[in-house]
DNA sequence: CGGCAGGCGGTTA
DNA sequence: TAACCGCCTGCC
């Protein structure tokens, strides 16, 4: 990268790059040889790589930034802690999560150095869209290859995602290049929806978006909108609900209740926790 | 080859 | 409003 501008983050504790960045909330970052990753967000190109801080028990966190930054360094720290959720006290939350469920505990150490992104919001919809009866390497694939044909270079190699007004302007037939499939048209109309609108959607409009459903929505809520209570539930949510707490893989009412209960304005963290366990075959 | 992967829209009862 | 079914694509 040219240009490079490097920051410091000391100290940080409950935060582990991998864990955040491969639990399934973002698809723009990708692991690098050397355990950091690289990837595009509110127009940044950056690599990130965590190491070992030379005192205290948390971690240092070293952000390469190149292109379409901010000048002022204190302006950049304060994004990058924004976005990586640094300033949450994500220890007095796992505490009330235990307390609250006797049951969480060891969904909570499998996953201890998650942190919920503040990804962007339009940058959500567009992924949880493609994200449908897909699996996650061919949403990374389709992500970057819409940003490659259709988005604004970030930095040398690295594009942003296409905005509203450019994808409501192509056909189906014009998309089908990054082989999105039957999303192709999901993605078209929503786009021309939110320009419609004059603007991204509140909470309570995304259900009235194309290709957008109850789960869609969810993850546009807690990944894209900042509400750390929605509890997104997938197939992997429902098998975990199963295997934790007994539920039947079919009652995702029941599930939606108990979190909503339980779990309550924490749902989201509580939700990745389980996710990340199921996934990770912590919990089986 | 059929089954499946982080669901949704449309149709039907 | 709940239950069903088809769906692009790529990989196993």
């Amino acid at each position: 990268m040219k240009n490079i501008r490097e920051l410091i983050i000391e100290d940080v504790k409950d935060f582990d790059l991998a864990q955040t960045f491969d639990c399934g909330q973002c698809f723009r970052w990708r692991r690098m040889p050397d355990g950091g990753y690289r990837g595009v967000a509110y127009g940044r190109a950056a690599e990130i790589r965590q190491e070992a801080s030379a005192a205290g028990a948390g971690i240092r966190l070293v952000i390469k930034v190149a292109g379409g930054f901010e000048k002022d360094e204190d302006r950049e720290l304060a994004f990058w802690r924004y976005y990586l959720d640094l300033d949450r006290d994500y220890a007095a939350i796992k505490a009330e999560l235990a307390r609250r469920d006797d049951k969480i505990g060891a969904a909570i150490r499998a996953g201890e150095g998650i942190h919920i992104l503040h990804q962007e919001t339009w940058e959500t919809i567009v992924s949880f869209i493609i994200s449908q009866n897909n699996n996650i390497p061919r949403i990374q694939g389709c992500i970057e290859k819409l940003a490659q044909m259709f988005g604004e270079p970030a930095a040398e190699e690295a594009w942003n995602l296409p905005e509203p007004k450019v994808l409501a302007g192509l056909t189906v037939e014009e998309l089908a290049p990054v082989r999105l499939g039957y999303r192709a048209k999901y993605l078209i109309e929503t786009a021309r929806q939110v320009v419609a609108a004059g603007g991204l959607p509140t909470s309570d409009e995304l259900d009235g978006l194309c290709g957008v459903g109850p789960k869609v929505a969810s993850c546009i809520r807690l990944f894209g909108l900042g509400d750390v209570a929605s509890f997104p539930i997938d197939v992997w949510v429902k098998r975990v609900m199963h295997e934790v707490y007994g539920f039947d893989e079919g009652d995702v009412k029941g599930m939606a209740d108990f979190a909503s209960r339980t779990f309550g304005e924490f749902g989201g963290i509580a939700q990745q926790y389980l996710f990340y366990a199921i996934r990770s075959g912590a919990v089986e």
